[in-house]
DNA sequence: TGTAACTGTGGACCATACTCCACAGTCAAG
DNA sequence: CTTGACTGTGGAGTATGGTCCACAGTTACA
């Protein structure tokens, strides 16, 4: 497909989809089409890789670093084992994200039972959550001044 | 404590501390001293505050929506309801990121383990996790051109 | 063969999130 | 009362992630 009907699927603009292309974030092929400027051409893959974009940046990646792991992820030279590695990493970041995530999920939760009750208790707070989160959403008793 | 010693317990530089009061996500105080230009008085609910921050942008949160964010919790003029309301909303949101990074995990995980092994099946294909979180890493069988 | 709808290119422009800098006022120790 | 370390202010500059626009070449259809 051309570069309005991709965007058009992906929900980016077509000066979007340039961008990322620009930055190697996207790889559309040609087809023979466009005389000295040619047509990019994008399939499935391509729209797999939006997504994938869409979900990293919404969760903070920056377009750099998402490039570049996709970079080294294409890059065959690599051996498997050191493509464990990199991913290994992606994931301990990815984790804690998810932590840093589940711990915001908690408080805002544990904050909205405090206001749908008497609001008797202490009214929660973020240090508790944010030093101790060794179980699901608990807490610890210590407080700030 | 000034801004110094604040910026430093915070990780961050003195202009990130006054950019973030300007923007209203710090509430210094002051403490009648500085003369005409009062200096900034922070404490641990200012401490939090940035961790609090730190961890939002990290999620892909703007300032802009950080600072929305504060500003309703402040307002005493809303109902205990509609606080409720607001932050069901940002739950809902963030549970929503929760979701999503489930997801990229999923996918990550199962290319290592892929990458691991012998790589006799077929590569783990995002698509597959992207429209397929039933479960936790449950992965669909369909597969992209 | 014309023409409307598409394509790429280059460059200006924008918002966000800072960073750097010069300058000037303030504080605290000696 | 000096001096050095701190403070705030204002403004310019940077990187990121785009958007907008004019222009020109290409395609497809009639």
């Amino acid at each position: 497909m051309l570069i309005s009907e991709f965007a058009r699927v992906t929900g980016l603009t077509r000066d979007a989809v340039r961008f990322y292309a620009r930055l190697g974030l996207l790889r559309p092929q040609t087809n023979g089409k466009g005389g000295r400027h040619p047509y990019s051409v994008f399939t499935g893959k391509d729209i797999q890789a939006a997504e994938v974009i869409r979900i990293a940046q919404s969760l903070g990646m920056s377009l750099k670093e998402i490039a570049a792991f996709n970079e080294e992820r294409r890059k065959g030279h690599l051996t498997s084992g050191r493509k464990v590695e990199i991913m290994s990493a992606q994931l301990v970041g990815l984790e804690a994200k998810a932590t840093e995530l589940e711990v915001m999920i908690c408080y805002v939760r544990a904050k909205i039972d405090w206001l749908k009750g008497d609001q008797e208790g202490l009214e929660p707070d973020f240090g508790s959550y944010a030093r101790d989160r060794n179980g699901s959403c608990r807490v610890s008793s210590s407080s700030v001044s």
